[in-house]
DNA sequence: GTGTGTTTTGAATCCAGTT
DNA sequence: AAACTGGATTCAAAACACA
């Protein structure tokens, strides 16, 4: 197939030709090569316009292997903004009226992709936090570690019937209804694929639960799921699994062979299969801070040992000042004061109530509880 | 004092006349009345019902004046655009260079207000994911449960150097970096302010934990806050109580009138409970040389390297000679031989007493404790 | 194979003070 | 103003190495 956008009056393409395979090209002129009104569900994980300035080293010197690739490369906001206007469009345009569209973005992007999706008449449904368990941390210590990434879900328009798997969510949530933040690793081990070099093949590759859920929640079998910056083509390896139809597009050559070896070798699961690894479900850490924050404790507070011999006062930031001047955490300063190496400080302090002690223990677990 | 906006070239009034009191009144007039570059940190927790009425003007400059008044979609972007970019630009101007900005929202609104603040020049340093433990559930099963809102942090520019109490938060968060996802209860039970009839006082409520965190993180005691949408007066009690300074405006009476009456309540933490864990950048520098002056290590005394590898002389001047002949700095000499851009002397190298190794940070202390 | 310790790595707008 | 330099800074998970 050509890449020409569409002449007026000509008949737009019929969607088969291009069915479950990967389109290469600009993927505005792929888009507008076909028919409107035609795809069920649009996945879209476009640049992120980062504008990263020097080298970033690990404390132990290691250097960061950033993500410096031209296609993430924009003069300006106004750059950028047009770029996204033009992509949005072209998405609108061949998405059915009762379609939906994903997109995926970080702080650098996002509230440029999000305010535009609205300028056009999506009509946003949920934004979606991708709680990353494992994310880079920040190196110098001058930021929150950046540990999720935001995905906005919207609808062609306010009065559209997006689809919607209410029932599949919760089961796969055990049960309860699925949240909109969601709690998945980044794409590391097996998964992440790698060049001749055995170098990741692409700096930004998305796991594949991330699709599982979005294809599982907001898909039908059979439907038609577009990935116009389709990388190494997750998208399309979990839509082949779970029975849908995908259409990718990517510039790339590099990337195109590897997705299409990728997808090559997924197989679609039968339906029983379609049982999920459910991550696993650890006791939550809850830090001690958080009674403070949350004036279960008030910083001043006394604390006391269980064994009576020491107290401790609470301090804002949820660390201790012991009565020999030892700061530190609830762990920290019950060591200090027992003279041992460690210490658990949640079983060795306790706070006075109506004149009795009880154990900060306790404090957790109502948060636990919560949770 | 008067809500007008100042004349050009009358004096701006000082801050200190609005400190820890409640502004009447519109917050864009209210903050153009204020000094420009006088204030440490605004927190915003703006109305994004659509249904702004007085507050809103239309693209045209027409006030928007009833709650019927019909608008298209378009419209009314429009118009919640341009209440931003003006509220925006009031709240950037009195922000001292080196001040931040927190705004909180969710998906109606919070795109819109995080592309005008990188239109306005704003840098954004993080987003935060308020992640709701009890959120209101979807009861229709239509959507996910919208169980989180966002927040943004944002630096008035580029090159400022907004405050971060990187080791307070990481206290906070039980010895680990405080990540971008807050996990933090709704607010209810006593917390939440109910009005004469038993009614909440305030339909959006912010949890005081959540402010806890804010300005635990990024201000200092003796800073000043301000909240243009001070409702029912959240950031002032924690401010309060946290011995920072508080603006509050809101417009409304019966919302001044509750937060008025709560702040009075609140009472300030004594300093000690204040003190939060600092930073090592906080702490005076001590030249190596100053080692060798006071006679800590003598010049020809060797330095061992801590992972063994390798032996440096010191010199007189404080200087080392490693074995390759290489010259220079504690850290200098460390770099070249590991090959690495940087090396933090301190703990980089050893030297011997009585036949073991002991870092030579330790004698840094020594001299820190004296100071 | 099994268990244990070490190394590697991930969408990152990541320094501050002095000369 | 630009260049230099001291020195502060990381978490989880998987891969890998080795006993």
């Amino acid at each position: 197939m050509t890449n020409k956008p569409v002449k007026k009056g000509a008949p737009a393409p019929s969607l088969d030709a291009v069915l479950n395979t990967i389109q290469s090209g600009d993927c505005i002129e792929v888009m507008n090569s076909l028919p409107e009104n035609s795809v069920d569900l649009i996945f879209a994980d476009p640049p992120y316009n980062l504008q990263l300035k020097g080298e970033l080293h690990r404390p132990d010197n290691s250097k960061v292997d950033a993500v410096d690739d031209h296609w993430d490369q924009f003069d300006s906001f106004a750059v950028y903004d047009r770029f996204t206007r033009d992509w949005l469009s072209a998405a609108r345009r061949i998405l059915k009226p009762n379609g939906a569209i994903w997109v995926i973005g970080s702080y650098h992007n996002v509230f440029r992709m999000g305010a535009e999706l609205q300028n056009q008449g999506f009509w946003i449904l949920n934004d979606v936090v991708w709680r990353k368990s494992n994310p880079m941390p920040n190196f110098r210590g001058k930021r929150l570690t950046n540990a999720h990434e935001t995905l906005i879900w919207a609808s062609k328009s306010e009065s559209a019937k997006p689809t919607f798997n209410y029932e599949a969510l919760k089961a796969l949530n055990e049960g309860v209804q699925m949240r909109s933040d969601w709690v998945l690793p980044i794409c590391t081990g097996h998964e992440r694929l790698k060049d001749e070099n055995g170098d990741k093949a692409h700096p930004t590759q998305k796991p594949e639960s991330l699709l599982h859920r979005v294809l599982i929640g907001t898909t039908n079998p059979g439907d038609v799921v577009l990935d116009p910056f389709f990388g190494t083509g997750t998208t399309g390896a979990v839509a082949k699994m779970l029975g849908r139809n995908f259409i990718g597009i990517e510039r790339e050559e590099t990337y195109r062979k590897v997705a299409t070896k990728r997808i090559k070798n997924v197989r679609k699961l039968d339906n029983e299969a379609l049982e999920v690894s459910q991550s696993k479900r650890a006791q939550p850490r809850v830090p001690f801070g958080q009674l403070v924050e949350r004036g279960m404790l008030r910083p001043g507070e006394e604390l006391y040992s269980l064994n009576g011999r020491h107290t401790a006062k609470v301090r804002a930031d949820g660390t201790l000042v012991g009565s020999k001047d030892n700061k530190g955490s609830i762990h920290q300063v019950g060591a200090a004061f027992e003279g041992a190496p460690s210490c658990n400080g949640w079983t060795y302090w306790a706070y006075k109530s109506e004149g009795k002690k009880v154990p900060i223990d306790n404090l957790r677990q109502q948060i636990r509880a919560e949770m």
